[in-house]
This record gives C-alpha cells, structure tokens and sequence, in this order.
DNA sequence: TCTGGGGTCCTAGGACCC
DNA sequence: TCTGGGGTCCTAGGACCC
C-alpha cells in the first residue's frame, strides 16, 4: 500500500509554528525577490489570492485584509521539512521523499480499518512533534493516493486522513474529479483531452489504451493504468541521487558590469558544488546562463547558454574556474542582466569514478582537503562563513527580501526566545 | 517599479556504426 | 530505375511536477 503524506499549505505553516500569533490569519510565503505567491494559507485562499500572483497585483488587497507576507527562508524550511521526514521514515517500511513538502511510503497492507488507524496515527505524531499540519491518503497506486490525499484535503469529515481502497468508492470518486486534478495531466494535456470529450477522470480510464499510446504517449497510459489500480509509477524508495543539479537566481536589481555577473555565477556554482559533495557525486560537465529581464520588452534583449565539459570533479575550485571561463565565452557587454545560473551535470558516483590517469580528482589532494574542511566549517557554523574568494563579498546580485523570518531552527542567534508569564508564545511542548 | 527555482521524463531527429 | 536494416548515442524541445 502507498501512502502520500502531504504538508498543509508548508511555507505558510512553518512560518506559523514559531509564531503562534498568525494562527488564524491569513498569511503568504514570496518567492525570491519578493516576486510572486508561491503559499498560502487557507486564510489567505479564502480572499481570493491565487497561486503564483505577482506579489505587487495584490498589494491593496493584502494591506486591506491584514494579511501576514513572508519572504522565503528556506533554511527554516528545509530544517522543518527534515524533521517531517525524519518521523515518517520511522512509520514506514519505506519512505520516498517527494518534494520539501511532501513523500510516498510504503506501508505494511491490512484492513482499510487498520490503514486508517496507522495514517491518523502519523498524523498526530507529525502535528505534535513539529507543529505542522498534513494530510495523508492511501490507495493503491502513488496516483490513486494523490488521489486520495486531495480527498483528504478537501473533504473536512475525513479530518486529514483518507483510505481510498473501496472499487465502487473509487469508481465513484473518479467519475467526480476532473481530469486535469490528476497528477501528471497539466494544462496542455487537459486541453488536448477536452477535444475528445474526456472531462473526468473516470472518462481517462476508459479510453483505449493504442488511442492513449499514440496521443499522450506512455506517459499517459502510465497514468490511466495507475488509475485503475495498476501500479505503472515505481516506487523509488529511499532517495536516489539527482541526475543534475542547479542553482540559478534573478538578480535583485539588474546588473550590466560583468564582475558582479562573475560574483553570481561563482556563487551558483559553489552551491552547486555543495549539493554536489553531499549527494557524494563528480560532475563532468556544466551549463553556465545568462539573460536580461524577459518583461522589459523596452530593453534589448539577450539570453544564451553553454555547456562544457571536463574530468569528473566535486572540487568548488576547480568548478568555479571552469564556470568562469564558460561564462567569458557567452558575456556580451551592454546589457542589463537579470539572471544567472549554473546546471551541473553527467554525474559519477564516487564508488564508480573513472579513473583519470593524468588528473587527480581522489580526496587527498591539497585543494580537495581545503574544500572538505570549508564544507565542515560552513556545516557547523552557518552557511557563508566560509566562502571563496571569486564569490566576492559585495553580493551586487543579492536578492530582495523584505520580510524574512528568523532562521530559528539553523542560526545559534535566531532562537526562539520563550519568556515566562504574559509574553509566553509556546502552551505546550 | 514589481512576474521563482529546481527538478524529471519522453520523443523526434540527426549522426554514426556495422 | 535502383538507393538496407538495425542499433546506439546525443541533443533540443515539450510537458509536467512541486
């Protein structure tokens, strides 16, 4: 049986478990630059603030209602989202995390009645020991228990938690929901399928199978069989590896001189590395990017990218130094840049590293040991405290975060201070 | 004034090989 | 006039996800 556990509305409730004084109130999560919405609470869905909304469409809005805005602070989310997945993966025989905020398990099979017990039981443990509020549905395939936990979103007599196991119940519930409320069906394919008729889900399931071959490809039949209960999507368990890894960021404010340009890229680049060095993988090649600001239709406009190749490495010197001299190639002066990012790529896994005869990419090389012990440093003390140099230290291309959070769970000085009597934030724990 | 970031998988077509 | 067949690898582009 597979479970997805889903955390409610995950930015916005993380913000909320250090302060209890948001409960209740409408509240927003912004994506970097204070761009868009990318959470909400169900306060804040109520009042009609869609997904994705250019934060400055909604200013009145937000200033009318009272409602709480949030720059991201993803340490803060990433830390809770550990935290959620560390108590998952001690009710499961097998846990795949998902996204930050969500994860497939595999649990043992039993009576619907016994599945039910088990998924309200993680949910309570979840609550208690992080304060964050999610909703679990069973069935059994991973698109039946998408299926299953939108249910248990939606549906508030199932109180966060639903057992999706019952043929006809199924049946039923297919025939209501909306194809384009399925997992892998996005706008493109809704549209193709509203052509032929097809408007719910039950409709997908009885489609002949050659027809859903040659219109939606096997990903399509994957999805119709899934939904009958075939499982098509494996379950990948505990995390692979990424197949690449990427880091890019818009610029706060446009830039045009290519040192600071140089500065965002060797940024990138070191955080690629990091993720790199803890997935234990050597890239062999990179994509370095650029381009100017897309909405400024007034401005000139120039965008390109470049890939080269080198010995498979996880060094963020040796990295930096092949990301400088791709980003030389594709500059061009006199443009007003809005985005850089760098994409590592062609992975070997450090067990399976090919030997280069001529280049010494093992571990106990001078730079390798200085990059292991940065790599130390920054995990004990916070990342950035130790950075190298070509980042620079004026971070020209920083972002735009008006109202951030504190980092409560990852910085020593952003702890949470609890104070007795009246000003006490936290009843119980 | 202001519009995110990080991934995966699939297909078609070209290059190349025997 | 006739112009193989089968395979692999790579890339760009499309679609989707959270």
């Amino acid at each position: 049986m597979i479970a997805l556990v889903d955390c409610n509305n995950f930015y916005a409730s993380c913000e909320r478990v250090f302060d209890p004084s948001l409960n209740g109130k409408p509240v927003v999560v912004l994506s970097n630059n204070d761009g868009c919405v990318i959470a909400r609470s169900n306060e804040a869905k109520a009042l009609g603030i869609p997904m994705g909304a250019p934060a400055f469409k909604y200013k009145q809005l937000v200033e009318a209602e009272g409602v709480k805005v949030f720059s991201t602070n993803f340490a803060l989310y990433g830390d809770m989202s550990h935290r959620v997945m560390n108590i998952l993966s001690d009710y499961a025989r097998d846990i795949e995390v998902y996204s930050i905020d969500e994860a497939f398990l595999e649990l043992e099979s039993g009576s619907p009645e016994s599945l039910l017990e088990q998924i309200r039981e993680i949910h309570r443990i979840v609550k208690k020991h992080t304060g964050i509020p999610v909703s679990i549905g069973v069935a059994q395939t991973k698109t039946l228990a998408k299926v299953a936990t939108h249910l248990a979103k939606k549906d508030l007599t199932t109180r966060g938690c639903k057992v999706l196991t019952d043929q006809y119940e199924i049946k039923t519930i297919l025939d209501r929901l909306p194809v384009s409320e399925i997992w892998g069906i996005g706008r493109r394919t809704t549209k193709k399928l509203a052509m032929w008729g097809v408007e719910s889900a039950g409709d997908l399931t009885r489609l002949d199978d050659d027809f859903i071959l040659r219109e939606l490809t096997v990903v399509g039949l994957r999805t119709k069989k899934e939904l009958m209960g075939e499982p098509s999507v494996v379950f990948e368990g505990t995390s692979k590896p990424r197949k690449a890894i990427c880091t890019a960021r818009s610029f706060g404010s446009m830039i045009r001189d290519y040192e600071y340009i140089e500065q965002a890229v060797a940024t990138h680049c070191a955080a690629c590395a990091v993720k790199l060095r803890k997935q234990h993988s050597f890239a062999s090649s990179m994509m370095v990017f650029v381009h100017t600001n897309y909405f400024r239709k007034d401005l000139p406009q120039y965008k390109r990218n470049i890939v080269v190749e080198f010995p498979a490495t996880q060094n963020s010197i040796e990295l930096i130094r092949q990301a400088k001299e791709a980003l030389r190639k594709i500059y061009k002066p006199g443009y007003d840049y809005k985005k850089a990012g760098v994409i590592l790529m062609d992975f070997q896994q450090a067990e399976a590293l090919q030997e280069d005869m001529f280049t010494d990419n093992t571990l106990d090389d001078k730079d390798n040991r200085l990059v292991e012990a940065l790599d130390l440093v920054n995990e004990k003390y916070g990342r950035n405290t130790l950075k190298i140099a070509d980042e620079g230290l004026k971070n020209k291309h920083a972002l735009k975060q008006t109202r951030r959070s504190n980092s409560y769970t990852t910085r020593w000085n952003d702890i949470l201070e609890i104070k007795s009597g009246s000003d006490r934030r936290h009843s119980d724990d």
